[in-house]
DNA sequence: TTTATTTGACCAAC
DNA sequence: GTTGGTCAAATAAA
């Protein structure tokens, strides 16, 4: 692994989790006192810099598919600052203007029903070659409201016996509506296909729930590190952030690594 | 009137 | 040149 200034990135990345946690507390405690409002403001700075070094030491570890631009760090930085502007930057005829997705960062379920318990609008249906069937795409109902990029692809595979629909979901929900389902990486019900994830699921479990399955890993990670409940933006924020290398990090020897630290409990998935 | 769906057009990727 | 993903106007439904 190579050095970061000097310092084994991934220590150098639980240090920084790490102190961004003690903060918090201190933080926590702090604000049960009146009068402590400077302090308070010192707390915030640092677990601010704390996430922000852990954010660059994890941009740097080389995943260039998937490691955040310079701009884009800078957006989540400062909550308050460029996304508002960004909600009202006027539309375009943007008609046409796309890029082809690729497959990393997607993954797929097959059932018997379209129903996941997600908002989701239609905005296309498409014949595919060597398909019997169309293909259906849809986006999350609060694509412009709450700018939730989650999309999904659905075609029938079969009709018989029963139909079953193949749906490919890309990007992560980042709408407050959102429910969080009950999905773990430890029942393993996500098996990692090449650059994409399989859903695996048990289907009576998963009805009536949302199939967000990649933000389970995130909302709860993230929910370690903060004191109070999390925001969308904080989900966001974890989703955006490339879940796949959460994933390799939670499911390696690295969760040895972060309790030999001492400072953090159990990390609870669901 | 508002919201959702359908469908043809557009165009980048292959 | 073909294919597939997205847009937006037209249309339907609530």
């Amino acid at each position: 692994m190579e050095d970061f200034l000097g310092e084994n990135p991934h220590n150098r990345l639980i240090k920084e989790l790490i102190e961004g946690k003690s903060f918090t507390v201190q933080l926590q405690t702090l604000l049960k006192q009146p009068n402590e409002s400077v302090l308070a403001e010192e707390l915030i700075r640092k677990i601010w810099g704390s996430f922000t070094q852990a954010i660059t030491v994890l941009n740097s570890l080389g995943n260039s598919d998937n490691s955040l631009t310079q701009g884009q760090i800078e957006e989540v930085d400062q909550p308050n600052s460029g996304s508002e502007m960004k909600k009202k930057k006027e539309k375009q005829d943007r008609r046409g203007c796309y890029k082809r997705r690729k497959t990393s960062g997607s993954w797929m379920r097959e059932s018997e029903t379209m129903n996941d318990g997600c908002a989701w609008r239609k905005y296309g249906q498409k014949k595919i070659l060597n398909s019997k069937y169309p293909r259906c795409y849809y986006r999350c109902t609060h694509k412009y409201d709450q700018e939730c990029r989650a999309t999904k692809q659905v075609q029938i595979i079969q009709e018989n016996p029963i139909i079953m629909y193949h749906t490919t979901y890309f990007g992560n929900h980042t709408c407050n509506s959102t429910k969080i389902p009950k999905h773990t990486y430890n029942n393993h019900s996500m098996v990692k296909h090449s650059d994409s994830t399989v859903l695996k699921e048990e289907e009576e479990e998963f009805k009536g729930q949302s199939d967000n399955a990649s933000s389970i890993v995130d909302s709860n990670l993230w929910q370690d590190f903060m004191p109070s409940s999390p925001s969308a933006h904080d989900s966001t924020l974890a989703a955006n952030y490339n879940y796949s290398y959460y994933e390799e990090i939670i499911s390696s020897h690295d969760m040895e690594d972060l309790a030999k630290f001492g400072e953090i409990e159990a990390i609870e998935f669901c």
